[in-house]
RNA sequence: GCGGCAGUAGCUCAGCUGGACAGAGCAGCGGACUUCUAAUCCGCAGGUCGGGGGUUCGAGUCCUCCCUGCCGCGCCA
């Protein structure tokens, strides 16, 4: 509700200084000073050369609406506005008018964002890091689209080059050792558990696979083995409510020759040299450290020529803004992608890339360490099974992008006050709870006209401020790319309703007084219950 | 060595274009269940915002230097 304050800001500021030109920023202040602030006159001052509160004050003269119940010039120059019960109560009536779409905003203004996540090789199980992209990325994706963009999520599959074919030689050898033959695992094979099963099923399904050349061989398990993957990593992403638009092969930008078409495009524009056997991509022209290689001595496209031409690919698609979600290890990725945007003409700006930071594992405060080099990881599918996809997301969520994060499974797992995502839902429970015990006991409630003049207390004005605060959490989220702003969100107001809910009744004797407070809680239940949804987290009637 | 991120209460972390006495949860201590779910609430206690300089009317937030931790610097992805 902040832009609707800004308006008036503006309106009063034209009034004042009709040529001034400065951006209104309206914050929250201490709750003693009054409900919305600026600090506008402190920019002016820069402007006019004139003290603040001078300033401050004129622009208040003019700051007029039927909602505002003073304005008030404070400290060095800040306007404070308060305003009345009809702004509260309007903003209850909206949010049980609009219901879930309370929030919907329109600053996307329909431009189209296009938001690739996970992405993770098809050579192994989705692990705990995935999980945190995928929250991020998804939640992301729910986030934009309520604030008014066009959304398309897309997971980029790396099927092709070396890691595919070593997939392949991972499950052929273990086929070998299944069959009691002795061979060499390779060297950077993929040693999870995984294979083992994969190798069990292939020799089912392919009885003859190990009588076949074994170049043969080790193509149809790599292309099956991969198919096979994949469709775990799809199963596992479902159940962690996680989806996609789209999914774009690595392969079939070399088979339709883009690939090789990019080459020859930088070619063309003069940013590709021959060294020692390999052509180089000019990315230093563009402020990348070094240059980069994109075709092999060996002639092979690296995988960076197969990220250009797909980088491209996404650009001509038309989107106003990519956003990748990586792992903060490909940091140093960022400034080669960057530079053949540049290189083939298009604004680097136009991609933003996110980067999550790793996920640390704990139990019970201990560090827990797995062992690379025999392929063990914690995989997606057993956290959701242990914790849950509500737990799992929404800790996901607590830490910024930009933090490490402690993932505690024995907290997680134990499903008490410790975990905030119990917190939030219980909320939302105990609304629904006021609801069945109204009907079991005959007790009419109505949301037909509420008369909300009826709410006089703190805590009632208080959940009003927050609830009005919702569009504005969609807002920050959305043009930061900050999901996690949300879940912090949604534990104050789950914290104010808990309070507000210990210390007052709703079921009261006085119908009209009952019906006031509990649209207050409907008006909290249905905020939530969009929050927790924005999240990827369900929001239970019972608990 | 170069680069990225982090360094805020005992622990894990928030802190909105720089704003008005630095916030939350957990842990600790003390209270509240014949009344809409105690997975809850109320209260107390707890911090020279890693350190030094600087910019500003104003710095946890911006600049600079230093310290510590994690990560990255392949013709791997």
């Amino acid at each position: 509700m902040k832009s609707e304050v800004a308006f008036l800001l503006k309106k009063a500021l034209v009034a004042t200084y009709p040529d001034a030109k400065v951006q209104i920023h309206v914050e929250y202040p201490d709750k003693r000073y009054g409900d919305y602030a600026t600090n506008v006159a402190f920019w002016l001052s820069k402007v006019l050369k004139k003290p603040p509160r001078e300033i401050a004050t004129k622009i208040a003269v003019n700051l007029k609406h039927p909602f505002i119940e003073k304005v008030e010039v404070a400290g060095p120059g800040f306007i404070n506005i308060t305003m009345n019960e009809h702004w509260w109560h309007s903003i209850v009536k909206k949010i049980l008018t609009l219901k879930e779409g309370y929030g919907q905003l329109s600053i996307g203004n329909g431009k189209r964002i296009q938001i690739e996540y996970v992405s993770a090789n098809p050579t192994g199980p989705l692990h705990v890091g995935h999980g945190r992209g995928a929250a991020v990325g998804d939640s992301l994706a729910r986030i934009l689209k309520k604030a008014g963009y066009e959304v398309e999520r897309e997971y980029y599959i790396n099927d092709a080059g070396r890691q595919i074919r070593m997939l392949g030689e991972s499950i052929w050898a273990r086929c070998m050792e299944l069959q009691g033959k002795e061979v060499e695992f390779p060297e950077d094979g993929y040693r999870g558990n995984y294979v083992v099963d994969l190798a069990k099923e292939a020799l089912r399904e392919f009885p003859d696979i190990l009588e076949r050349p074994k170049d043969e061989a080790v193509e149809v398990l790599a292309q099956w083995g991969k198919d096979k993957l994949l469709k775990q990593i799809v199963d596992d992403l479902r159940s962690f409510n996680v989806s996609f638009d789209s999914f774009f092969s690595e392969k079939s930008l070399h088979e339709s020759g883009e690939v090789s078409r990019i080459i020859e495009e930088l070619k063309a524009k003069g940013y590709i040299y021959e060294k020692d056997g390999a052509l180089w991509f000019k990315s230093t022209a563009f402020g990348d450290e070094k240059d980069r290689v994109v075709v092999r001595a060996t002639g092979e496209p690296t995988y960076f020529a197969a990220d250009i031409a797909y980088h491209k690919n996404k650009m001509e698609r038309g989107y106003d803004t990519c956003i990748d979600v990586w792992g903060a290890d490909h940091h140093g990725y960022i400034p080669r992608v960057k530079a053949s945007m540049a290189a083939l003409g298009y604004n680097p700006e136009r991609l933003k890339v996110l980067l999550i930071q790793m996920v640390n594992l704990l139990k019970n405060g201990e560090p827990v360490v797995l062992s690379k080099r025999a392929g063990e990881i914690i995989t997606l599918r057993w956290l959701i099974n242990e914790v849950g996809t509500d737990a799992a997301r929404f800790i996901f969520l607590t830490r910024k992008c930009d933090s490490h994060l402690d993932f505690d499974i024995e907290i997680a797992k134990r499903q008490t006050e410790e975990n905030p995502v119990f917190y939030v839902q219980y909320a939302h429970a105990r609304v629904c709870s006021i609801k069945r015990t109204a009907q079991e006991r005959n007790i009419t409630l109505s949301l037909n006209e509420p008369d909300l003049s009826l709410l006089k207390e703190e805590e009632e004005k208080e959940l009003m401020r927050k609830l009005a605060q919702f569009p504005d959490v969609i807002e920050n989220c959305a043009k930061t790319f900050e999901p996690h702003r949300l879940t912090y969100y949604l534990t104050e107001l789950a914290s104010l309703f808990h309070g507000y809910y210990n210390r007052f009744r709703v079921l009261t004797e006085d119908e009209a007084l009952r019906n006031a407070r509990f649209a207050l809680c409907e008006a909290v239940r249905l905020v939530i219950k969009e929050g927790l949804n924005l999240l990827g987290v369900s929001a239970p009637e019972v608990m």
